[in-house]
DNA sequence: CGCAATCACTTAACATGTTAACCTTCTGCC
DNA sequence: GGCAGAAGGTTAACATGTTAAGTGATTGCG
């Protein structure tokens, strides 16, 4: 175990990087999510499909900027997925006739249907996790998680970023 | 705030996803890569080549295997990116001789002076996260990420996967 | 030895991530 | 009204994620 690097050949003295923030994120997004994707394989979706789903499933109608801000997409994805699910029935679009530059998306009676397979295997890994874990020490760690994103926001970019410091519209 | 759905359409209860810790865990990320894609992208380097090259620096000769493993990344993304790192001789490669299976990587100079060029700026973000997040905070939150990480480990995929509980070699 | 199984990648194919460019529709303003 | 600029989406282009299949080298074993 902790496998040191053998020698360290650059000059400038850096974090192992395989204990950075960034890795450890990555990594443990990539457990729990390996423990989802055969299920949802099983059923031909995709964890951005079933994030979508989700949403919709969860706000009704809904603009599709919205979506991409919930369902944490950027919109090139969001447009690809969009075009994928209608085509297969489980989502229904149409114009805002108010406003023709706007889609409202919604779930269709299929893309529900599919919700209620997936769902409880899906809810069951996830309780499966939250038992082994400790529904208080996940708690604590979502807390934790939320504190970053919101301490992380406040701090600028190394690009010209800092203006709007209040929209946070942007998913990536 | 608290844009709670406005009216739930399915009938399983579920709790909101967005608040699910996959979520939590891509949002975080996502808030931190932010941060550091911009001073990468101004040296033309993706996240995924940055891992590697400091995968290399710190590893010196490494097989291919070992580095999937180390900088986290699946097989065929590898493939790719040595590819594309090779062509711009930031790295070698070499087979080994004992064993024409497998293939030796390293980083070259040309590698090491680039690192030498990003580090800096990457690491004084890195710095100002720690400081601004707080460092004692930022350890708890890497411990609590690496107890979620062994918690998931042990625990079996729905697949058939429960083969070989000890390896631990895949990367995703 | 010889050959089936395994190993270490690599390719292929399809889906998403990411950035930039584009097209329409709206808005604001003269 | 008319036009510049912004807003909402989509398309394009390239890189990676993910799974399956392919290729050449090696190992185990009859």
């Amino acid at each position: 175990m902790t496998p040191v690097s053998k020698r360290t050949l650059a000059k400038i003295p850096m974090r192992d990087f395989s204990q950075s923030l960034p890795m450890s994120l990555l990594r443990a997004r990539e457990g729990v999510m390996r423990h989802f994707r055969p299920s949802l394989r099983s059923h031909d979706l995709t964890e951005q499909q079933w994030r979508i789903l989700r949403a919709l499933a969860a706000s009704g109608e809904i603009e599709i900027t919205e979506l991409a801000r919930i369902a944490f997409l950027l919109g090139p994805s969001l447009s690809r997925i969009l075009r994928d699910l209608e085509q297969r029935k489980l989502i229904a679009r149409h114009l805002l006739k108010s406003d023709l530059r706007r889609n409202i998306v919604s779930i269709t009676a299929k893309g529900l249907k599919l919700i209620e397979v997936v769902a409880p295997s899906s809810e069951a890994i996830y309780g499966e996790m939250t038992k082994r874990f400790g529904a208080q020490k996940l708690a604590e760690l979502q807390a934790m998680l939320h504190e970053l994103e919101v301490c992380l926001h406040a701090m600028p970019t190394e690009d010209g970023d800092d203006a709007d410091p209040q929209a946070d519209n942007s998913p990536a």
